[in-house]
DNA sequence: CGTATTACCGTAGTCTGGTACGGAGTCAAG
DNA sequence: CTTGACTCCGTACCAGACTACGGTAATACG
């Protein structure tokens, strides 16, 4: 039951033709089956595995990391699934730790701006003179 | 007072000598005068605003924002500086509420797999077979 | 059937922040 | 004065996730 060409596959998925192609370069999507000329019909599968890599990469899985989830997703490799996504949250966890820094430290800065009077200095460009912040 | 080579000023920042080079096309530091032969030699003001650089970079702030915060740093432009390291921090608020919905998320599908009995399904592959999530 | 819309393909370009390369010139020490 | 380290320069390349281009072929509409 193919129906969608590759256009309507993509608008339904929300996604750019151009992005379909380039998922099937990457392994992600199977590249269809075509008949009877050469342009490709898409199906009901192929729909709900773009559906698939959208909602991997709104958890801010790689594109890599998705093609590795697509391989586990017959209901059988739960544990190794499960890991894969424990490695993601722990890198999540480590850009929150870091934004977390970043945070804080701005709104430091940007306090001390505000609490300032005269225009002889700027807190926050002498507080980038000096070296203490970590990269 | 120039003395610095590139290499010994790249030392000191603890950076490359390409990442140097990089900066100055950039245009974030100045191209240094040569004399006599054809070798830049850097003062001290040039390891400052590589110092400089590299703190901005350490707040998150792109080589295009560090530059204009470099335009901003004489001390007569808090004001304005404060203003582009309040819209910083507004990026860091969104990219901390997009991480922590992504934490929570897997944190949630994670929890499922634990508690898991037998193999025939896998919370999270299913939970990503849905379209609940937001890119 | 004619035309307009799609689809086909490979290749190249975008953005960010660098890193690598290679051949030639220069500098400092022995 | 030679040798080796350093510097010069432009250009190319890396990752990641697309996006664009341009010419041709197939399809759909009226």
């Amino acid at each position: 039951m193919k129906l969608l060409t590759i256009g309507a596959l993509a608008a339904s998925a929300g996604v750019h033709v151009e992005t379909v192609r380039f998922y099937q370069r990457k392994g992600l999507l199977p590249e269809p089956e075509r008949l009877p000329g050469s342009i490709r019909r898409y199906g009901q599968s192929d729909l709900e595995r773009l559906h698939f890599v959208k909602s991997a990469k709104g958890l801010g899985f790689s594109l890599e990391e998705i093609g590795q989830l697509l391989k586990l997703a017959d209901g059988a490799h739960c544990r190794e699934a499960a890991e894969l996504a424990s490695r993601h949250l722990a890198s999540v966890h480590a850009r929150l730790g870091e934004l977390h820094r970043i945070e804080h430290a701005l709104q430091k800065q940007l306090e001390a701006c505000e609490s300032q009077q005269g225009n002889f200095s700027c807190p926050l460009i002498d507080s980038l003179r000096e070296q203490i912040t970590a990269p």
